[in-house]
DNA sequence: TGTACATCAGTGAACGCGCGTTCACTGATGTAC
DNA sequence: TGTACATCAGTGAACGCGCGTTCACTGATGTAC
């Protein structure tokens, strides 16, 4: 049924196709924006047949989401040991080291998602458990009361803007500076009150 | 040269197409986002024949430059007098309510900005004057020290956010309380050592 | 005032392009004998 | 082991579509006589 190629198997090559198509989606959207990310564009930039995109996906909303993963996927892997710790100045020291590195990360999770429908779904159905797992108690106690939504949606619009402006280059060179920029903005709009973080 | 038709000069019928067409345009990027404003796409939205959109504009780019203009001016006109008296929840509550009567505004100031490059260029032509007409000395004395650029992107990023997500109506329908944290939150991200801030 | 015509206003088709999607074709591989 | 062939892997052209841009054409208006 399938056969060698190359002295690969066909599982072997698919995969290795699937991952091209990945990256070089992720090098779409981290560079151009959403807007360019098309069949075409992305085959183009893979160096792939345009077949092999319906090889691995049904549309492009589905690498969409592919590469919207992969770009979380490296920004929790870099801040996991920190979240773990409950380091907040590690976090941000760690998430903008890693953008620094490379923007495209910003541009997929910090930037498209704003103006683009699709993304801001795939970040509506990953934040609220990434959430869960960093603050615990107190999202999935009250996660419809508007005045912790207002408080969320401040710092995370705070924050959002603060890296964004920060990858960009419009705030100096001091990351120290910055983190500790950061971790004031977070301290200041999210009250003591609040249980969970005094976890942070 | 020109010559009248259905009654109305040459002048008179260009400047009204050319008032269609930004319409239109306002429409388009308002709901569907800036991806969707095409040449043609603008036409058949203001129901008039291709040629008419570059008897007003070279290329798209004019036309959006338009459309922005058009919605701040009317953010400008709800807000002037709040402006003028100083009075930041009145500029909040001013803003909510133009927002919430039409969202398209919204869109076109606070959401698409972030990804598109055009319109970001907009606003950086844009908000400076305005800033300078706020909060004067400040911003003109000390324009590129990170660290108040630090505390406008912060404050900003909080603020948008709460907008956007004010207007899809995800924090609660107490306007008044929205307004109060939207203020709330500029005191807290603002310090009060910052002299131009003692004004609101 | 009435009519023929020149001129300008406005319409929509034409062109080349890139898109998403499909599929005929080339050529490499494994296998039967 | 060597060869012919069936089958699968991979390539790139073909199709219809909407785009930006241009322009031939229709028809309305003003004017000369």
């Amino acid at each position: 049924m399938s056969r060698s190629y190359g002295g690969r198997s066909s599982v072997d090559r698919a995969t290795e196709r699937r991952a091209r198509l990945i990256d070089a989606g992720f090098s779409i959207v981290g560079t151009e924006g959403v807007a360019a990310l098309g069949m075409r564009a992305v085959c183009r930039e893979a160096g792939l047949s345009q077949k092999f995109f319906y090889e691995s996906f049904t549309d492009i909303d589905e690498l969409l989401h592919a590469v919207y993963a992969a770009a979380l996927s490296r920004l929790e892997g870099v801040v996991a040991s920190a979240v773990g710790a409950h380091d907040l100045p590690a976090v941000f020291d760690a998430a903008a080291r890693l953008m620094e590195a490379d923007p495209r990360v910003c541009r997929i999770l910090l930037i498209e998602p704003v103006a683009d429908i699709r993304l801001r779904h795939h970040v509506r159905e990953t934040i609220p458990a990434i959430m869960a797992t960093a603050f615990g108690d107190l999202v999935t106690v009250a996660p419809e009361d508007p005045q912790i939504k207002m408080h969320f949606s401040a710092v995370f619009g705070a924050l959002i803007s603060l890296f964004v402006e920060w990858i960009e280059g419009n705030l100096g060179t001091d990351r120290d500076a910055f983190v500790r920029h950061a971790c004031d903005v977070t301290t200041r709009l999210i009250p003591t009150t609040f249980p969970a973080t005094q976890r942070l």
